[in-house]
DNA sequence: CTGAAAGCGCTTACAG
DNA sequence: CTGAAAGCGCTTACAG
């Protein structure tokens, strides 16, 4: 037994196992190319003997970079709301963390207050960030020494590389489907107007719309299923002749659903309905919708993180796809 | 400007400003007692001055005491399955933690091989551990150098605190009002049988039903909305005369009344259907079920490791009360 | 009650 | 290509 079964290795114990130094064992272990051959072969076996994992504690001292990977939200309260969205992005983090030894923190970050971004650079114990629900002021405001370990799961900038799913194309594909299907008569209910999709999104609905010569009709609502019930009875009361809903977001449809329904309106004979998102229980209540690949976009922005390339990584649009099924 | 704007303080600059050594410093930061009430108060307002927040790598060094808490779930299979359940859990975790500078990371633990829980003891980089959807097997195997620093979400052993919803007494009370409101032929869906909560409202169930004079009819589901599918064709295969379904979960009730429905039988005129967690959609489906405060539970577990008193702190069961909705 | 010093496990200029 | 040494920011026996 060359280290007790109660000690996990250290880097010092497959140093000796390989018969290197320190320096030497630290080089093969970060890629460092200046070793031989010889040394890469030995430390390598020697790691792989002992099942040594590196203390992302000592790593972080030496290079002062954290053992956390940040994920600071936007949002326009400063209590966190953790929704069902933001829950599967953490949790497809920490899970792909755990492997690398490394943590996963969830920070809220004020939309008109960018100074808790620009504190992250200088937090040592921050590894690296993932920025959800951002904002042009939030991307500003990130400083540049957190180049290459800072990715964002919507719009990006120039410093900061973005994922996010194309529900620009998908609301361009369900505005035509609701045409397509004889409807005329189509509101949107869109997210929240901070929102940088908010704007995308109502974007593909009108251009839809406008070239099909149909009129517009959008009601602001937040991503809850509460908020579709309200935004449902503005509609109706706005437009009672509506013949289709589109939510940005299922459990918004699903509000809107269980309105209709309490007013002994018909899905979708008298009023189709279609969502975003594909959770679920969209399935079980028969909900068109498009697909949004969460845990993709998550882990592809986790793996930027981790990696932490110098190389800047490519943006990335997941593709959304239509499903359709009961409502429209 | 005491330190550079775009350095966070350290505890040397903390001591330097309050006057004192690093040592009275730190010992002040820790909470030590062997210090004079004026080192207390120079250093505590000097690191109010300097916003200064400690750096959890070189604790985590210093005492060879982590910078994560690992989520610990058991699984039946290696891969981890990431649930609405669990989501929620990790997520609250994170939030709780970002403020102490402390990641959340998630594994998979085997049900049959508890090496990995062993393992955590000798983890450096642990600070400290919740279990989730634990077993008696994987109990056993917690070191106790892992003392004052584990909790677990669901059973606990003499090592071991637990915190978890009391879903015994809603289940008795679930079960009692489908008596109440004239059931009589009241079927169950289980948990999987390796989840320690299954027993125990299985039991709940059989209590009620054998104090009522009635037959007990049980099926096993996972907790998915497909399993709900699958059991209520099962439970209408064996018994045709079924009045009511308990699911132990509202994801589970939601696949049952998806396959009711899609047999034209009418929920709750022909079969009565309760669930239990009151998920958000819980409400949008009209769903009888029993609340769940997943939330307050993480929080509980997360606290209780993250303070890491030596003193165990209270096992503690969280009500959860019957919604009487439109299905039951 | 207090401070100087050692040490936690790494990485990385530095000198060879 | 390699090793000895310094240093990251803390905590904690140790000696006073």
């Amino acid at each position: 037994m060359l280290t007790p079964a109660d000690r996990a290795a250290t880097i010092f114990d497959v140093a000796r196992l390989a018969g290197v130094s320190k320096s030497t064992a630290s080089r093969v272990l970060t890629g460092d190319r200046r070793v031989s051959a010889d040394a890469v072969e030995q430390v390598t076996q020697a790691a792989a003997q002992l099942a040594y994992v590196r203390n992302p504690a000592a790593r972080a001292m030496a290079t002062s970079n954290g053992t956390r990977i940040v994920i600071g939200v936007g949002s326009p309260r400063p209590t966190l709301v953790v929704d069902d969205y933001l829950s599967r992005v953490v949790s497809t983090a920490a899970r792909l963390c755990a492997a690398e030894r490394i943590g996963v923190a969830v920070q809220p970050l004020s939309l008109h207050n960018p100074d808790a971004v620009a504190a992250f650079a200088g937090d040592p114990t921050a590894h690296g960030v993932i920025l959800v629900n951002t904002t042009a002021p939030i991307l500003g405001a990130v400083d540049r020494r957190l180049a290459g370990r800072v990715v964002s799961i919507g719009i990006g900038s120039p410093l900061v590389p973005f994922v996010d799913v194309d529900n620009y194309t998908s609301a361009l594909a369900t505005t035509r489907h609701l045409i397509e299907s004889g409807r005329r008569r189509i509101a949107m209910i869109s997210g929240p107007r901070w929102m940088q999709c908010t704007a995308r999104l109502t974007q593909a609905y009108r251009e839809v719309m406008h070239d099909a010569g149909l009129q517009t009709r959008v009601v602001v609502g937040d991503f809850s299923a509460e908020s579709g019930r309200l935004a449902a009875s503005k509609v109706l009361r706005r437009w009672p002749d509506v013949d289709a809903i589109f939510a940005v977001c299922d459990a918004t449809a699903i509000g809107v659903m269980a309105e209709l329904r309490s007013r002994q309106i018909d899905v979708p004979g008298d009023v189709a309905v279609a969502g975003f998102d594909d959770i679920a229980f969209a399935q079980f209540s028969g909900l068109t919708t498009a697909t949004h690949p969460v845990e993709a976009i998550a882990e592809a922005a986790t793996r930027a993180v981790l990696e932490a390339s110098t190389a800047r990584p490519p943006d990335t649009f997941f593709p959304s796809q239509l499903v359709l099924r009961k409502t429209a």
